[in-house]
DNA sequence: CCTGTTTGCACG
DNA sequence: GTGCAAACAGGG
């Protein structure tokens, strides 16, 4: 018998596919060495190698496969339990694919930000560089990055901050071969984690030792009486316990144990509500659509008028999903907004919901995703973001104001979570209900081809009339001066009967700061931004203009850069200007304003909405911050200022935003018992967008837009995806966009897939040629056919004739364009 | 022909 | 995103 040399068997190990955190385009295996195998989960983050750096990855998907290719093990494990569950796989790798944005880099965006580690160099000084500084065979540049690494180890980017300037690699390899220093690869991040407190628990067996300090002798009374108590607790009773309880663990008489706990993001608790009898409208909205949860994908657009309470449609639909034990997602705008809704559902549902959006701290978003995670909620409810939050199954995704552009991020993965809402329910087999009183044309198209199913609410709650809307035509009163260019007698009469009637106005203009349109009056040179193309914006409060793009400033006492006169005339209108008139014309009354510039500040926009709430103002000027869904029952007058401000914007969407704009504004009056009036002041009084927001009628503002649309190919007629160019050489951005429009050309060629099927506008350059310093140019590309449109550009940007990337030009795709600027 | 620098590629 | 190798330009 011929002995057989025993190997370990090990035909199948197992293999884990990794999405790392960084720009690539595939997906990595690894396979898991022993120790760490118990700990594989999909949804989980691992550390990894890569290359030859360190970085971290999630876990998508884990199979055992023959041992035949050499592959690197993974590292750690990081997380004790997954960040999102496997049935997330499937929507983020469709993202992936939909906005042609790498796979690890969805998952980055979904997941609460601050948790990842990468590894960085970071570079020591040795003493022969030490040696190297005061002999005289160093260059300039060696000698200032040397002098900079006295004072302490440094990485690459705190390097070229410290030295002012781009140091080459070759440079610091260099150095480092002849021993002048050393780089260490050092392992960063991860600031954010599972915050901790100490609790202390009686040690088993503890005797009474007779002698013992007082204090100690009460904390053991405490303990004995209560069970375990945490450190800060005991601190209440005992102010000395923090570090008494240490001692008395060495002494054995006590346990401390480090007890996850989740951070606290609410503020003051809310007191529960009951539900309220609905109207019949209400009623039969939550009828319709009741029977469709757990039944499948379907989509529904709630088209509700301003007041008809569509909140508490989504309140009593989210109980009877939450009855049938179905999880809910609910989006809503911005925060300004989360804050009324989040509180409705707070107190409707208390302990189960879960809020995500951007006014809670790192810490605070993690442990809210962690209780999603863990299915300790039932309910989210937060901004675009909280599309993402990580259900392993939802039954019901509600949007609120679904027409809003803040759904839509622009920048990085530029997704439209109102989009998303739509594929995840398809994903989950859920019911996905979006609501607006101003559907975009986008679903009211959907609805008119079938997609979508409506429901409507046509009556405000309490039978509260819609109000009435009076047109001023600018165009009338040209030859006014002052402030009455803005302020009409018409305008300035109804205010003032209103104060006089003890309710409360609110006067709206989308545009804030002071004079938006600062000109020297000497040379006739408007004062421009010296990092974008755009004319600064005076802001009073701050003292400075301001550019509303890139954030620079110079002091309002600057003088005309071109000429130096200090005689700079104050043209254009802003917030701030409107709000001094208002306290110059109504010098009785409390005026306050809401833009962003006022509302920066945590907790600012609950204290101004508690304000006008217990009437301590009168007068509210503001943005389209205004616009968005608070329910004023004080306010009875609405005058807008300048309804064509949005209506000139160089958009196809110009007429839609308008008419959104225009008709939720005028919604915010008469929510009370008193009817509401609306003084709209236009140049356009005519134009569709204007007379269908009066009588706040999507439908006809509806079948008015889409003949434009259908005839100019635009959406929903066509899908357009915008490539967008930027670098801070503005000759060779232009160069890098020409090339890649040719590219384009050459991929329309006649006998090719996309000739007649794709078109392509561009390349030019962008409205705001540049930004920040960032010379930008843009090409849109657009075609009835969604699929072969991703095709296009796929090729384009992909495929194997695809330009290569330049380090200086970035190119940026956007899918589903919002904003052309 | 050598060397310092830029560019394209691949990362499991 | 970055490190590395190959291509490249520039000077001896």
């Amino acid at each position: 018998m011929t002995p057989v040399k025993q190997k370990p068997i090990r035909p199948h190990r197992p293999i884990v596919s990794v999405a790392v955190a960084l720009p690539v385009m595939d997906c990595y295996s690894y396979t898991v060495p022993d120790h760490l195998l118990a700990l594989i989960r999909t949804g989980k983050r691992v550390l990894v190698p890569f290359g030859s750096r360190t970085v971290t990855g999630y876990l998508i998907g884990s199979s055992s496969e023959p041992d035949s290719t050499t592959l690197k093990h993974i590292l750690d494990v990081l997380d004790d339990a997954p960040l999102f569950s496997s049935a997330m796989v499937p929507f983020f790798q469709w993202i992936a694919t939909y906005y042609m944005y790498p796979l690890g880099q969805v998952i980055s965006t979904a997941l609460p930000a601050g948790l990842n580690l990468t590894d960085i160099a970071v570079m020591t000084l040795c003493p022969p560089g030490m040696a190297a500084l005061t002999s005289d065979a160093v260059s300039p540049l060696e000698k200032t990055v040397l002098t900079a690494l006295t004072k302490r180890p440094m990485d690459f980017r705190q390097l070229k901050k410290d030295v002012g300037q781009r140091v080459p690699w070759a440079l610091i390899h260099q150095m480092r071969q002849r021993g002048w220093l050393v780089v260490e690869r050092q392992i960063k991040g991860g600031q954010v984690r599972r915050k901790t407190i100490r609790m202390v628990r009686l040690a088993e067996g503890v005797a009474e030792s007779g002698k013992i300090s007082p204090q100690r002798q009460a904390i053991l009374d405490l303990l004995r009486q209560q069970g375990g108590l945490s450190v800060p607790d005991l601190s209440k009773r005992v102010p000395t316990a923090a570090s008494l309880v240490r001692a008395m663990q060495k002494a054995g008489m006590v346990r401390i144990e480090d007890h996850p706990v989740y951070r606290d993001p609410f503020g003051d608790p809310i007191d529960p509500d009951r539900p309220p009898v609905l109207t019949d409208e209400q009623a039969e909205a939550v009828n319709r659509m009741t029977p469709l949860l757990g039944k499948g994908f379907r989509t529904v657009l709630l088209a509700g008028v301003t007041g008809s309470g569509k909140t508490e449609v989504y309140l009593q639909l989210a109980r009877q999903a939450v009855d049938r034990g179905l999880h809910v997602l609910v989006l809503v705008p911005e925060i300004a907004l989360i804050s009324q809704t989040e509180r409705r559902f707070r107190a409707r549902f208390g302990e189960t919901v879960a809020v995500l959006h951007s006014g809670l701290s790192r810490g605070e978003r993690y442990d809210q995703w962690l209780r999603v995670a863990r299915g300790e909620a039932g309910i989210a409810i937060g901004a675009r973001s909280c599309i993402f939050a990580p259900f392993e199954t939802v039954g019901l995704i509600i949007v609120d104001e679904e027409h809003d552009a803040a759904y839509k991020q622009d920048g990085g993965l530029s997704y439209n979570a109102r989009d998303l809402a739509v594929v995840r329910a398809r994903h989950q087999n859920a019911l996905a209900v979006l609501g607006s009183a101003t559907p975009s044309v986008q679903s009211w198209h959907n609805v008119a081809i079938g997609k979508y199913s409506t429901v409507g609410l046509t009556r405000r709650v309490n039978r509260q009339p819609l109000p009435v809307i009076q047109t001023v035509d600018l165009s009338q009163i040209r030859d006014e001066r002052g402030i009455r260019r803005y302020i009409t007698p018409l305008l300035q009469q109804e205010i003032q009967k209103t104060l006089d009637d003890g309710h409360q106005t609110l006067i709206f203009l989308n545009r804030r700061g002071f004079s938006v349109f600062p000109i020297c009056a000497h040379c006739g040179q408007p004062l421009r931004c010296k990092n974008c193309d755009i004319s600064l914006t005076l802001h009073k409060q701050a003292n400075a203009y301001r550019c509303h793009y890139c954030g620079f400033s110079r002091p309002a006492t600057s003088t005309c850069p071109a000429c130096g006169s200090d005689k700079i005339k104050l043209l254009g209108t802003g917030t701030e200007k409107i709000q001094e008139a208002m306290v110059q014309l109504f010098p009785q009354a409390r005026v306050a304003r809401m833009d962003r510039d006022t509302m920066t500040r945590k907790g600012s926009v609950v204290k101004l909405l508690k304000d006008l709430k217990n009437r301590n103002i009168d007068i509210l000027v503001g943005t389209q911050m205004v616009a968005k869904g608070h329910d004023f029952p004080g306010i009875t007058l609405v005058g807008v200022v300048c309804a064509d401000l949005t209506l000139n914007f160089p958009d196809f969407r110009a007429g839609e935003r308008t008419f959104q704009l225009l008709a939720q504004v005028a919604g915010r009056a008469g929510r009370g018992k008193q009817p509401g009036k609306v003084i709209l002041q236009t140049f356009n009084p005519d134009h569709f967008s204007i007379t269908a927001a009066k009588h706040q009628d999507f439908v006809t503002f509806f079948n008015q837009e889409i003949g434009f649309r259908q005839a100019l190919g635009y959406p929903p007629f066509t899908r357009m995806i915008a490539v967008r160019l930027s670098g801070r050489d503005p000759r060779q951005t232009g160069i890098h966009a020409r090339a890649l429009g040719s590219a384009c050309q050459d991929l329309l060629h006649p006998e090719g897939p996309f000739h007649r099927q794709v078109q392509v506008m561009g390349p030019i350059e962008a409205p705001l040629a540049r930004i920040a310093n960032q010379h930008r140019w843009q090409m849109l590309i657009k075609s009835p056919d969604t699929a072969r449109l991703h095709r296009f550009v796929n090729q384009l940007m992909l495929g194997p004739n695809a330009l290569p990337t330049r380090r200086d030009v970035r190119v940026t795709i956007d899918v589903d364009p919002f904003s052309l600027m």
